[in-house]
DNA sequence: ACTCCGTCAGAG
DNA sequence: TCTGACGGAGTC
């Protein structure tokens, strides 16, 4: 077997996990670093004390440095050819067994599929921080350092000299000094030389678990010098099991940490560290059963119930048809079995209610898992769910790499969303493409749940015969709940009737009668920006950011706060001119609707309503996400106004109302899939009125009413309208007929960036078999961002060429060194 | 990725 | 002949 990454034999699929017998004898381990440039296997000696199997984390000298590494296999013998003088000792095991057996293999599958070294996916899958590197740290020499030292060197040295005096401990990372200062290197040297600073290597630093106090009840009989405090404290102990966290005791006890030392002292308890979770779990937990299924739900439940390793299901079930329900039932059974479910959403985030309910129903089984978990609550939550017991996992797209043992199910709940595919960094995996090849490994099923379907499942669903392949329809709300009726109205005639308001008068009236009905409404605006670009009046000039090639956004959090312009790619931020920059004009115009300016007119218009905007500006912080909403469904606001997030998955009772402000922002985009999309967010907005025992109803406003999005969403009918769709994607030969990869090049000089992406579609041309298109190189739709400039280059696969693709890793080489190169495979992003 | 080491240009 | 700058190879 050769040694290119592709053909990189893990593990034999047939005996992924050889233990080897403690014989005493001299063992060697092929280890993966984690330098992703590095892909050949490196040899270590095992030390006598370390025990190792395949798959464990360790950290390994390597160079000059110490970095991580996977243990791959066990070598009898050491590598011929290599000089066993060479070969260094395993430095330390990080984490044993963090893998389950059937891992590699989806690892592999990832890399291949993705285009990646190993490492990287192995990196995407595991909690963050397992493989550190040791980090090369400068201290200044404060002893050595003469006064005025900076008159005797160089600028660079000089400006390191400052960087670090101005730091109390003079202590900092070489990484973040060659950040911040041009030529940092130079002058290093030239520090170092003199003596004046030194360089050391500080060792990574390993996740640990965390310790905590605990105290176990020890004795039988208890002495008889006990004071009242004392015996209060034992009693509390028993009462709650014998054995309790020293803070927690200390608490329901009233009692001092010294009175349980004491405890100690006399023989009555044994305090000793233990290791603790750092698993979170907020939001209150109610008791919950199982609901009674409408008979559509019971026929999904039963067909799913009734499945046998690996199949897959579509539920499609119109929005508010209660696939949740579905959900928790089909996974009740796996429990009971000792099997664990595995369920992802798009944004934990903004489904609180999912998990709450989940919660509700399977208690303390409930973990979820996400990236704004902390390090070491991933990594705790990680080591927790390998001890098997069976449990439900809640997370986002990262959690599909969960090693959740004996796993009964996957489900993909909204699995049209498009933040199951992460976009950046490499691997650029879809989690629903994963949990696919998940399934078939674990042999189990996966339940992908939507409204509006991806064509991909779509497709998919329709084209497989087999019978391990099922379509389940949802198609009426519960409780025989109708879908809102929907408005269209037409700005353009609003505007000839002489309606200059953000607010069509049907809008108006809506909201008007809301109030009075003590009910509840969502505004939905979908600029993907939150709020207006300015202009000058008397010259037309727009203010643009000085790094990307937007027009920044003008915000203003009250009536009377700072005016601001933000840039909403880079955050680039600036006081709003007094006066244009060009003709010194102080009259400018405010374009376009964010939510700000919504919100505004809102309140001029309808001063007695209030009003909660729900967008990145408002939910920035940890957990605002779950309190406004928690504000809105106390009846603190009558609307909940706001962008995408509220899209995704909101089940709000009282809410009856759903204004679209515009759909224009939608429809009117470069990428073939804006229409897929424009469809899914419309209907799922739609979605969220009429949720309760009262009717709902929608209004959306757009300047192009007979546009086929929305006829399709004012129909409710998403299967004429995907048809219709295929038939263009078929066409063209665009996804989920053909395949699509683009590849991504940025870098600070606009010409070389440009000469490289002509080069790199010049060598496409040579690899590609014939029927593949190469689309451009192209400037992307936003060149510039962050003072980058982007061309991308499209490349189109027929479905004949099927998984079989040519290596285009090799084009990196062709890239210099201040050239960046992205794959994106399968993008659901081209602009 | 990071470091080392070879090569090469330039000044003494 | 020595010194610093740059690029390529090697890391068990």
């Amino acid at each position: 077997m050769d040694n290119s990454p592709s053909c990189l034999a893990v593990a034999e699929p047939t005996a992924p996990y050889q233990f080897h017998s403690s014989s005493g004898q001299e063992r060697w381990v092929e280890v993966l670093t984690d330098c992703p440039s590095v892909e050949e296997l490196f040899t270590y000696r095992v030390p006598p004390d370390l025990s190792l199997q395949p798959g464990d984390i360790v950290s390994i000298p390597f160079g000059a440095q110490i970095t991580g590494g996977i243990v791959i296999r066990f070598l009898d013998s050491p590598p011929p050819g290599l000089d066993p003088q060479k070969i260094k000792d395993v430095e330390e095991a990080i984490a044993a067994q963090f893998f389950p057996s059937f891992y590699w293999q989806l690892l592999e599958r990832v890399a291949r599929h993705y285009y990646t070294p190993l490492i990287i996916a192995i990196r995407a899958a595991l909690p963050p921080g397992l493989l550190r590197k040791s980090q090369r740290r400068i201290r200044l020499n404060r002893d050595a350092l003469p006064s005025g030292a900076e008159t005797f060197c160089s600028a660079s040295a000089q400006a390191v000299l400052r960087l670090l005096q101005q730091q109390k401990a003079g202590d900092y990372s070489a990484q973040h000094i060659q950040r911040k200062i041009r030529g940092a290197r130079q002058g290093l040297r030239e520090l170092l030389k003199r003596g004046w600073v030194e360089s050391y290597l500080q060792p990574p630093k390993r996740p640990r678990p965390k310790q905590q106090k605990a105290v176990t009840l020890v004795a039988n009989t208890l002495p008889l010098d006990l004071t009242p405090r004392q015996r209060e404290v034992i009693e509390v102990l028993r009462r709650k099991g014998g054995e309790l966290w020293l803070s927690e005791l200390c608490k329901s006890s009233n009692a001092s940490s010294s009175a349980i030392e004491t405890l100690e002292r006399k023989g009555c308890v044994v305090i000793q560290y233990r290791e603790i979770l750092r698993l979170s779990s907020e939001g209150t937990v109610t008791e919950d059963s199982p609901k009674a299924l409408t008979s559509a739900q019971a026929q999904a439940l039963d067909c799913i119930r009734n499945l046998e390793g690996f199949s897959r299901v579509l539920l499609h079930g119109v929005t508010g048809s209660g696939k949740t329900e579905v959900y928790l039932q089909a996974i009740a059974p796996l429990l009971e079995r000792g099997q664990s479910a595995l369920v992802l959403v798009p944004e934990i985030g903004l489904t609180p209610q999912l998990t709450d309910r989940f919660r509700a129903r399977f208690r303390d089984r409930v973990c979820v898992y996400h990236s704004a978990l902390s390090p070491g609550e991933r990594y705790d939550t990680w080591r927790q769910m390998l001890q098997g017991e069976p449990q439900v996992v809640i997370g986002t797209r990262s959690a599909i790499f969960v090693p959740l043992p004996n796993l009964g199910a996957i489900v993909l709940d909204e699995e049209h969303d498009s933040s199951f595919k992460q976009q950046q960094p490499t691997p650029t995996y879809h989690a629903r493409t994963v949990a696919q090849w998940r399934a078939e490994l674990e042999d189990c099923p996966l339940i992908l749940g939507s409204a509006t379907p991806s064509l991909e499942s779509w497709v998919e669903i329709q084209q497989d015969p087999s019978t391990s392949c099922h379509y389940l329809s949802l198609p009426e709300r519960i409780e025989s709940r109708p879908l809102p009726p929907i408005t269209i109205v037409d700005m353009r005639r609003e505007l000839h009737q002489g309606n200059r308001s953000i607010f069509s008068d049907a809008l108006q009236t809506a909201l008007r009668t809301l109030k009075q009905q003590g009910r509840q409404g969502i505004l939905f605006i979908p600029r993907r920006g939150y709020s207006t670009f300015v202009s000058c009046r008397s010259c037309g000039y727009v203010i643009e950011c000085p790094d990307c090639d937007v027009s920044l956004s003008y915000h203003r959090v009250h009536e009377d706060a700072t005016p601001l312009l933000r840039c909403h790619y880079c955050n680039h931020t600036q006081l709003h001119p007094p006066q244009c920059p060009e003709c010194a004009s102080p009259y400018f115009k405010f374009f376009g609707s964010g939510t700000q300016r919504v919100a505004q007119e809102l309140a001029k218009a309808f001063p007695e309503l209030r009003c909660i905007r729900f967008d990145s500006d408002t939910t920035r912080t940890k957990g605002a996400h779950r309190r406004l909403l928690e504000r809105f469904a106390q009846g603190e606001a009558d609307i909940l106004l706001g962008t995408q997030m509220l899209t995704k998955g909101l089940d709000l009772a009282q809410v009856t109302l759903v204004g679209v402000v515009s759909a224009d922002g939608l429809l009117h985009r470069s990428d073939y899939r804006a229409t897929e999309r424009a469809f899914q967010t419309l209907t799922q907005v739609v979605g969220r009125a009429g949720r309760g025992d009262d009717p709902g109803q929608a209004i959306i406003q757009t300047y192009t009413p007979e546009h086929p999005v929305i006829q399709a969403v004012y129909r409710h009918d998403y299967h004429t309208f995907t048809e219709n769709t295929l038939k263009q994607r078929a066409e063209h030969n665009y996804p989920p007929y053909g395949r699509v990869i683009l590849l991504r090049l940025s870098g600070l000089d606009e010409g070389e960036v440009q000469a490289t992406a002509e080069i790199i579609a010049q060598a496409c041309h040579n690899i590609l078999p014939s029927g593949c298109e190469i689309l451009g190189p192209a400037p992307a739709s936003i060149m510039r961002v962050s003072r980058r400039y982007r061309w991308n280059i499209l490349l189109k696969f027929p479905p004949s060429v099927g998984e079989k693709l040519p290596d285009l890793l090799q084009l990196r080489a062709l890239c210099p060194q201040s050239i960046s190169f992205a794959l994106d495979v399968d993008p659901l992003n081209i602009e």
